[in-house]
DNA sequence: AAAAGCAACCAAAGCGCTTTGAAATGTCTT
DNA sequence: AAGACATTTCAAAGCGCTTTGGTTGCTTTT
């Protein structure tokens, strides 16, 4: 059932039940009433190569995703991808994975602009003057960063989350449980979040006059292993830290098994405070001992980009504007005074 | 840059320019020379949105993307995807995530099927008499399965592992080495992955005239809490096994904890052997006693998947058929002989 | 009563490709 | 020399939508 058939039937022209069906002012409610009608009867579903054709518009969003036999995807995505899911489930979105070499991501997204195979993409991990939002900016497609690249002359979309401002929260609390020297085990500082957590730690350790001793932040891909060689290595050094920030719960369970592994006490000897970006597979509150954490969905930040990037996509969001969403400190067992 | 402007500019019809960049065998060879070069020149590259209207085929493969806000993504799809991605980045072939709810999936198959959104489709995890395997297969789309669904009246094609015969080889090994009571942590045995893992040991064992006792398989979800717990059950039981087989890396790290815990000794009271599905960051030979496993690698299956729905797409391949892989057992310091 | 304005509809021209059915050209038979 | 047969090229007809630029009747204004 394509459209000429549906308008033979009804006695109108396509143009009439073409505008009928998208809703167009023009066409008199009534007439518009027996169209939508029969289409739902007859189960007419415009086909979208030809809509596609016509207008430019694929209803679908994009993503290039770097690969390479040395290059893992990030266990975030998933969980950004269920949220994305979420939203898009509802409005028959889908999202278009191009695969990409890592190492020159420029030529698909190069390719998938310039064959219109998506209407809006979206950008993760962004770094500061990121490469990728330069592009797309210069390239016209309307785009959403889920995070933030600082040092870009223009504005672009994103939604971020306030990390400067958890971590600087977290260290003040643990400032004022009187904790002397606190410590970071970061991710990649190559990654704006990662440099803004720091800038966070660094503020708060400033505003008592104190500053972040160079031994005492470590910064590397956040898995459990270097979580674990991160925390020896703090523990086991001079001055050693009495409290520790750690920019992932993967991480943290290296830290906790290091700690066993040294017969530290968590919080006795050491306190803990990881950022928790929600994974429905490790939760903080199961911790041995329950971990305190600086909160923020992951997932709900997916479901915010892909809303938003339906928004752009229709034309209801127009404006091009950043959000940075508050994380929340939550306080658990993995927190206390400082020892002695 | 189009179709039209480029065989003005050759002095040629569209008909032959189209032809000659499609590689038809009844143009002239010195013609598609100028063509290729001068398309080359120009940088001329199909409207794949136009091509798409005219042939029905898009260059896409789909996935249709359980989701819901209790419904995680597996860990093992994004490895799977890796592996996907390492042929579909060389291949400008791109994949198509349909997000749908988890409990009405049919939906959105035959939304994608109707919009002939993609050429090819492939489907995980699946059950015995899989429906979304017989839906596909009435669409008649062309489809591949990672994993296989016994109890279908029809061929399909499919990429499978051979789980009966790996964990038969494990169990065979542990009988070996004198272990009379070997349990089975599983996965959730409604997939068939489980099922024939399970299948494997009971053969095993029914050759040497043994069986696998009730409370000795613990089938769930494969998260480290559940071997966790599992294991304890196991290890603080009557009759607590002398091995351990484990369906996953995962469950295995929590097996371990949990001997730990109990003071059980790998491999000195129990030995353990668990599926390796090839994590870059979950490796057995890290563990604290190298685990022993039976290995296969999900990111190859996928850049399989990718290159075999290639190829159906493309009409290189046209037999339906199912690929077995045989799976390694690599022993390593956690098996031992029966203690005593 | 003519001009103007409006509401509702339509024919036809795209969008940029592939494919059908024919035509033009040259080569081989007979 | 005429017909048969390849070979190579082409004009035009789709594919199924959206959109442009009308047209047709009515009602309202002057």
């Amino acid at each position: 059932m394509n459209l000429k058939q549906l308008s033979q039937m009804l006695a109108l022209s396509q143009t009439t039940v073409s505008r009928a069906l998208n809703g167009y002012p023009e066409v008199n409610e009534e007439t518009r009433r027996r169209v939508v009608d029969a289409a739902k009867r007859h189960g007419y579903r415009p086909n979208p190569s030809a809509r596609r054709l016509a207008t430019g518009k694929t209803g679908m969003i994009g993503y290039v995703l770097p690969t390479g036999t040395s290059v893992d995807i990030d266990p975030h995505f998933v969980e950004f991808l269920s949220g994305l899911g979420d939203y898009a489930r509802a409005h028959e979105l889908d999202l278009v994975l191009s695969p990409a070499d890592a190492d020159d991501q420029e030529t698909t997204y190069r390719r998938i602009v310039a064959n219109r195979q998506v209407d809006a993409v979206y950008i993760s991990s962004p770094r500061p003057a990121d490469r990728r939002i330069a592009l797309l900016h210069g390239l016209g497609i309307p785009f959403i960063v889920h995070g933030r690249s600082d040092g870009h002359d223009f504005d672009y979309s994103y939604i971020d989350i306030d990390n400067e401002g958890a971590f600087h929260e977290a260290t003040r609390l643990l400032l004022q449980l009187g904790h002397q020297r606190t410590a970071l085990i970061n991710g990649d500082t190559r990654e704006t979040f990662a440099i803004h957590r720091e800038q966070g730690v660094r503020r708060a350790l400033a505003g008592s006059g104190l500053s972040l001793d160079g031994r005492h932040v470590l910064s590397m891909a956040m898995t459990e292993e270097n979580g674990y060689r991160a925390a020896r290595r703090l523990l086991e050094g001079a001055d050693a830290p009495t409290a520790i920030l750690c920019s992932s719960l993967i991480m943290a369970l290296g830290v906790v098994r290091a700690a066993r592994d040294l017969n530290v006490s968590i919080p006795g000897d050491v306190s803990l405070i990881a950022h928790d970006d929600v994974f429905p597979w490790l939760r903080p509150e199961n911790f041995s001992v329950p971990l305190a954490t600086t909160r923020s969905s992951i997932r709900a930040a997916g479901a915010r980009v892909a809303e938003r990037l339906a928004a752009r996509i229709s034309g209801l969001e127009s404006e091009i504007r950043g959000e940075v969403w508050p994380v929340d400190v939550v306080v658990r067992g993995s927190v206390a005074g400082v020892p002695r």
